[in-house]
DNA sequence: TGTGATAACTTGTGATCACAAAAATGTTCT
DNA sequence: AGAACATTTTTGTGATCACAAGTTATCACA
C-alpha cells in the first residue's frame, strides 16, 4: 500500500501522544488526500464518534486546523473545509511562490546527491504516470507532493516547512476537486517541463534556476485550477454535509 | 492613551464573540507588547482565573496561539512563551524577509497617498523618539510596528498579513527582552536610514527599492538582536514562572 | 402554492469533574 | 549536609453536561 502523503508526523515541534494530536494528524491527512471536499461541513460530534472519542479531542484538533487555515469556523458555529475563492487562491499562489521559492533556493545549496536522485526518480515516475492514456489523478497528486516536499525538506528549515505545509492544506481540497471534475491530463505538460528543469538545476547546483522552475510550476498549475472554474463552483454551491445521516421523525 | 499594537482584531476571518477568541486576542496583545517574556511558563488555571473564566476558553485560546507559534506546548504538558534559539530566529528572519518583502512590493503598487503620508509621519515620529537622549523602547517598538503593518495592510492580502503577524508574535517576546536588557539606541541608525529609504521609494512608486529597504531593515534589526546575545540567554536560563503564587502549606 | 409562525432538534461553547503524569515538597538514611 | 525515597500538589487531558443560538421540520393560514 502506498504511503499516501505522510509529509511529516506533525505534532508542532516535540512529539506528544494525545488523542487531540492524533485526530489532528488524521484530519490533516484526510484534507491532503481529498477525503474531505472543500466546503464540506463537519460537526464535532460526528467526527468524535467517527473516531470513537469524545468531543473534546476533536475540539482541539479542529481548533488547530482552523488556525492553520485548513478548516473554517463561522459565526454560525458551523465548521467547514476551507474553500478558497479565486482571489484567496491567487493570494495563496503568491505566498507559495515566495516561500517555496525560498525553500528551493536554500535546498539547492545543501541537498545531498542521494536526495537529488530521489527527486529525479519522482520526476520520472510523474512523467510515466502522466503519459499513460488514463493517468490516475490520485497517484499524480501523491508523486507531485512527494517531489515538492522532498525538495523543501532538504532545505532543513522546520518552520518554513510547516508554513508551506499549511498552505498546501489550504489548497489541497480545492485541488482534489479540480482533479475530480476536470478532464485528465489536459495540461500536465507544463509540469513535466518545470520538473525536468528543476531536477537539472539541482544537479547543476543552480539555485536561481531551480527557484524559477518551482515558481513556474506553481504558477502554471495554479492558472490551470483557476481556468477550470472549480473554485467558483464550490464557493457558490456551498455543499453541505454530503453524508447527512437520515434522521427518523414521527409526527405527534 | 496610546493604542498599543492593535494590529488587527483577529478572529481568523469572520468575527465571532466567544470567550475563547477574546482571550486569544488578549494573550496575543500581551505577547506583542512584551507583557509575556520568552520562556515564561503559563498554566491554564492561572490564566483562567486571571481573566475570570473557566479553563475551557483558555484551552482554546492557548491551542490557537500554539498553532501560530506564539506559545509552545511541551510533552511535559507545560506551556511556555516561545523563545526561539538563534538558529530558529535566523530562520524566521529569512521567512520574514521573503513575506514582508512580497507584501511591500504589492503594497507599493496600490498604496494610497494618504497611507503614504501616514507612514511618513510614523517614520518622523520614530526618528524623533530615537534621537532623544533616552528613547523609550516601548514607544519605539510601537511606532516601528505600526509603520511596518501600516505598509503591509496596504497590500490588501489578508492571508499574507496574518502570516506576517504570526511571525511577529513569535519574535516579539524575544525582541522585548532584547530591548529591555540592551543599552538603548545603540544602532537604530540603520533603521532610520532604511525607513527613510522606504518612505522615499513609496512616494516614487518603486517597488523594488521599497522591498530592498524593508529587507535591509529586517536584516539589520535581526543582526542586532543576534549580536546582543539575548537569545542564547533565554534559551539557557529557561525562566520559570516569574510570579509564582506562594502557596500556604501546614505540616501535619 | 406559498408564507409566516411555531415547535423540535442540532451544534458549538463554556463549565465541572476524574485522572494520570509530572513537579514540588517532605522525610529518612548515610 | 546531601542524596535517595516517599508523599502531596499541580496540571493538561479527556469525558460529560447544561445551554443558548442556529437550523430544520411542521403546520396553519391565505
Amino acid at each position: 500500500m502506498v504511503d499516501t502523503a505522510r509529509t511529516s508526523a506533525k505534532t508542532n515541534g516535540v512529539k506528544r501522544h494525545t488523542l487531540a494530536d492524533e485526530l489532528y494528524n488524521r484530519l490533516r491527512v484526510q484534507l491532503m488526500t481529498g477525503k474531505l471536499l472543500p466546503g464540506e461541513k463537519l460537526t464535532l460530534r460526528a467526527v468524535a464518534d467517527q473516531f470513537g472519542t469524545s468531543m473534546m479531542p476533536v475540539r482541539d484538533a479542529v481548533r488547530r486546523l482552523t488556525a492553520e487555515g485548513g478548516l473554517q469556523m463561522f459565526p454560525n458555529r458551523t465548521i467547514r473545509v476551507n474553500s478558497p475563492s479565486p482571489e484567496k487562491f491567487s493570494e495563496i499562489l503568491k505566498i507559495r511562490s515566495s516561500l517555496e521559492g525560498l525553500a528551493t533556493e536554500i535546498a539547492c545549496r545543501q541537498i545531498s546527491a542521494a536526495a537529488i536522485q530521489k527527486i529525479q526518480a519522482l520526476v520520472t515516475q510523474f512523467e510515466n504516470e502522466g503519459q499513460k492514456p488514463r493517468p490516475n489523478p490520485t497517484v499524480l497528486s501523491r508523486i507531485n507532493r512527494d517531489l515538492h516536499f522532498g525538495l523543501y525538506r532538504a532545505a532543513k528549515q522546520p518552520l518554513l516547512l510547516d508554513m508551506i505545509e499549511s498552505l498546501w492544506v489550504q489548497v489541497a481540497p480545492a485541488l482534489s476537486l479540480t482533479m475530480r471534475y476536470t478532464t485528465r491530463g489536459v495540461s500536465q505538460w507544463e509540469s513535466f517541463q518545470h520538473h525536468a528543469r528543476l531536477a537539472q538545476s539541482l544537479k547543476r547546483r543552480d539555485p536561481v534556476r531551480a527557484r524559477q522552475a518551482i515558481v513556474a510550476d506553481i504558477r502554471d498549475a495554479g492558472a490551470f485550477i483557476l481556468r477550470s472554474g472549480a473554485l467558483e463552483m464550490i464557493s457558490t454551491t456551498a455543499p453541505s454535509a454530503p453524508n447527512k445521516p437520515k434522521r427518523i421523525r414521527h409526527r405527534l
